[in-house]
DNA sequence: AAAACCTCCAACCGCCAAGCG
DNA sequence: TCGCTTGGCGGTTGGAGGTTT
């Protein structure tokens, strides 16, 4: 906790107090979210924009939820960290009431340090899950940030049933998982469109037999994810990096 | 009882991208 | 095109409170 302090503007730092709480929540309960830039000078709070934000975002907001993380939703963490790497926001989108902070603060008191301690100590029994793997020439297909999919509307990153994966915006909302190109023709394999059917919809699904899920060790690789379908011996993939998400099945060229 | 140590998490910092004039 | 402002994000810090010695 940083003491309460002020800067050299003279922006109180620090702790809030329940004044200060009762302040920005009604002005945010009455003029909504967003004007943060407003908020110091309209509530009277001596509170630089970004800390009125990060305290209704982290604390103030409804529907927050606290204690402890359930089963669920660290197994979901640990699938959308897979998938998203150290994105919070992203990850705490699919986690319902739970916020980025949250997120992060779980992975780093709680998940990484397990993490660390399974690299040093490695169990003979079980096999190493961040065996690389080997990327071949991937034909790359990006999904930028600039369209929102928020975890409000049901279609997300979807397949369209025909093999191709496709994306809708959402109608405005919080916790945007953002994506802005998909390719239209991108061939993917039913066992996989289930798996993202499942990951970006909230619906549930059934997948039959395994999607491994392994890191590079290069600090590149390391970015990435790669999807191996091994059990039908294909060499398709996809590499989601931590500046684009990357779009890279490796047979997914039409005939 | 108290000092030392450890864990948790709220809050800050610095950076980046988008929007606008 | 450039510079400024703003919103947003991930990394990091450090104090509070709990636990151990």
């Amino acid at each position: 906790m940083i003491p309460s302090s002020s800067n050299g503007l003279g922006l109180k730092k620090g702790a809030w107090n329940a004044h200060e709480d009762k302040l920005l929540k009604d002005y945010i309960e009455q003029y909504g979210e967003g004007k943060w830039h407003l908020i110091p000078r309209e509530t009277g709070l001596n509170r630089c924009r970004k800390s009125c934000r990060l305290r209704w975002l982290n604390y103030l907001r409804p529907n927050i939820k606290r204690g402890d993380f359930a089963e669920d939703e660290v197994d979901l963490m640990l699938r959308l960290h897979k998938i998203l790497g150290n994105r919070w926001s992203l990850i705490a989108g699919r986690i319902p009431g739970r916020t980025a902070n949250d997120v992060k603060n779980y992975w780093n008191t709680h998940i990484q340090p397990r993490s660390k301690q399974q690299k040093t100590e490695p169990d003979a029994d079980e096999p190493l899950q961040d065996a690389p793997v080997t990327v071949i020439n991937p034909q790359q297909y990006t999904m930028s940030k600039t369209q929102n999919l928020s975890t409000s509307n049901k279609a997300q990153i979807v397949s369209n049933g025909d093999g191709n994966l496709i994306s809708s915006s959402n109608e405005g909302g919080n916790n945007n998982f953002n994506v802005s190109y998909l390719s239209s023709n991108v061939l993917l394999d039913e066992k996989t469109k289930k798996y993202l059917d499942e990951l970006f919809d909230d619906r549930e699904m059934e997948i039959e037999g395994d999607i491994e899920w392994s890191f590079g060790e290069s600090s590149a690789q390391a970015e990435a994810l790669d999807v191996v379908d091994q059990e039908e011996d294909k060499n398709r993939f996809f590499d989601f990096s931590l500046d684009e998400i990357m779009w890279n099945p490796m047979d997914s060229q039409q005939p």
